[in-house]
DNA sequence: GAAGTCATGTAATTGGTTACATGATTGA
DNA sequence: TCAATCATGTAACCAATTACATGACTTC
């Protein structure tokens, strides 16, 4: 029961803020969601149909451009998001393979250790960045709207990389030596 | 390609370390890489019947007791573990529903967004413990074997549970206000 | 006119969960 | 003897990815 379906709600949630086709869902995810959430196309546009299905959402064929079709969130579909927003998370998951790794490295030696771990630390060190901008933008928007809910969760982004980059620090300490 | 399984590494990771049990290999996942990673009975015990049919596995019926069946690693399953530990990692992923559920917050207003950080504060702080009694321990025994993987890994989870913890209180000072 | 990106969608497959079914063992 | 836990396994279901197919628009 646990298990439910949650892109239908990140869709709507997506909606919520601005109406928007498939394409730019997809770009949403990657950008603003990308270190807490994924989804790839052929979930999206399903999911985008069923919504359609279910009277959350409604198509706009009439893009600017002919073969853009554009969703806008329904009163429905709003008051299907709040009630699921209100409910208590029921999952929080990670998966890291880097990790996974890391704890079986000892059939393979402590290189392969450390390269996982410099790995790691090169793909955070590259994305630090990009969240640094967005905070930084969104600290200069002030409070009006969603503008300090989308804050709290990039601050949550660099908060988790200064502290995956401090781990790869320690960890190298203990592991080469 | 890149979203191969990985329950069998998994699997053979853990034994790589000592003879186990399905049921044993379920307790081993949910303690000591329960922050890293999860899986339930319903893939453990198909995979591990996999892992036999492809030569990785010997299954041994005589355990102590009567209907207990427990497994080996072969060397083919050691060769096969080794090669995928110096692969580099493809997929490390998060899927935060508490996170999803703040970003949008805006729509259920800031009571429920607070609710969230406070669900999260709780369920990390009633984890820590655990953690940190579990590098205590690992920091004692020295660097024999797997002990300092095993000690990275617990560190991992000590360092962004804290990061996790002051992100919470940072949060709520933004939104409560 | 070619390359690249924008854009939508489907089919096959897979990895995994949930729920169920079953039964042995242990300890109060 | 009853409850809890140990222990193995299957079937139904589902969410999601990957790969594929298609075509319009933009820019050099």
């Amino acid at each position: 029961m646990a298990n439910e379906k949650k892109l239908d709600c990140v869709i709507l949630g997506l909606l919520s803020h601005e109406e928007l086709t498939g394409y730019e869902i997809k770009k949403r995810i990657d950008t603003a969601l990308k270190y807490f959430w994924g989804a790839s196309f052929g979930s999206i546009y399903p999911t985008l149909k069923e919504l359609v299905d279910k009277g959350l959402a409604d198509k706009n064929e009439s893009g600017q451009s002919r073969n853009q079709i554009s969703y806008t969130i329904t009163p429905k579909g709003r008051e299907f998001l709040k009630t699921w927003l209100r409910l208590p998370a029921e999952k929080d998951e990670l998966r890291y393979e880097t990790l996974l790794k890391l704890f079986f490295a000892d059939e393979a030696g402590v290189d392969s250790a450390l390269m996982h771990i410099e790995n790691f630390a090169q793909k955070i060190r590259n994305e630090l960045p990009f969240l640094l901008e967005s905070v930084r933008v969104l600290e200069h928007l002030g409070n009006e709207g969603a503008h300090p809910y989308y804050l709290v969760t990039a601050l949550f982004g660099v908060k988790t990389y200064q502290a995956y980059l401090e781990w790869c620090e320690e960890a190298n300490g203990i592991l080469d030596k």
